[in-house]
DNA sequence: TGACTAACGCAACTCAGTTGCGTTAAACTC
DNA sequence: GAGTTTAACGCAACTGAGTTGCGTTAGTCA
């Protein structure tokens, strides 16, 4: 049998498997690299704006490199429900905040069983599985208290 | 004394108070009331998007209406992270969500104690004054959970 | 060295929510 | 009942977070 005379259907070859490509992290970018030193050194979740800011770059590549970021579980998306996200680094212990609705600080606060418990009782009740849950509260801090 | 003499000293009568201004509530709009109508209706947390479809009017008047609404606390406003706020009654058993990430459904949930302990946990352990918190949890629902 | 493609910046866009303004009509005073 | 005040309402234009398209730059690899 001759595959000349069957042109069509000639298998290309399939495209070249680049070791990039592979690799699980992308190839190294600065603004992402300075985001998430941004995001460590600021201790608090910080917004897009605050990152653009700081570093005096493209809103658009700051938010290329935080997709990136959040795909690879470095950092976490936050959502205090005042038009914008936050984000913080990833690697922490499983925390919640404290946000003062007066000043605006944020406080990290640490429950480590409460909420796996309250997850396991729900998911007994309810034929549910759950992922994760988001888990923030409202109030004033001890300056703004009055 | 003549009082005429000093012009720029009159005092303009003060501005009468009407009764509508006295009243807790403002005056009766269509609006408002079908916003509520449709939030009782409803079941689930809707956002501005559906009322505007379903009322088939301007969503600023919408938008008025909600604002004049979660200030009587007669609904409530809730953020669940996906870009849009969505509106419920406020006179229900407080309560939180569970949203499924693939179907969208939202089931309510109720923890009439658990959360009251975890605030005053908090309280007792840091200098902060909790006034509200927003917790949902995500995950699938029994149909989306293969 | 040349091909490929991620990183990057810029402009234009989308979409939720807001503001300004003119019109309508309910509520009130006299 | 007539006139005044003001909330309700609709429309158009705007704002601001986030996205998309596209062209350029530069790192990676065969």
């Amino acid at each position: 049998m001759n595959f000349k005379s069957t042109d069509n259907l000639q298998v290309k070859p399939s495209k070249v498997i680049r070791k990039s490509v592979l690799r699980s992290l992308p190839r190294p970018s600065q603004i992402r690299d300075a985001t998430v030193q941004f995001l460590k050194d600021h201790k608090k979740p910080a917004s897009v704006g605050a990152i653009v800011r700081h570093l005096k770059c493209n809103k658009t590549s700051v938010y290329r490199g935080l997709k990136i970021l959040i795909q690879h579980k470095t950092i976490k998306e936050i959502d205090l429900g005042d038009g914008e996200k936050r984000y913080e680094m990833a690697n922490q212990i499983h925390h919640h905040h404290l946000i003062c609705t007066k000043c605006g600080v944020i406080k990290d606060v640490y429950m480590p069983n409460d909420l796996k418990q309250l997850e396991q009782k729900i998911q007994m009740h309810n034929p549910f599985k759950i992922d994760r849950h988001s888990l923030e509260f409202f109030g004033r801090c001890r300056k703004c208290y009055a």
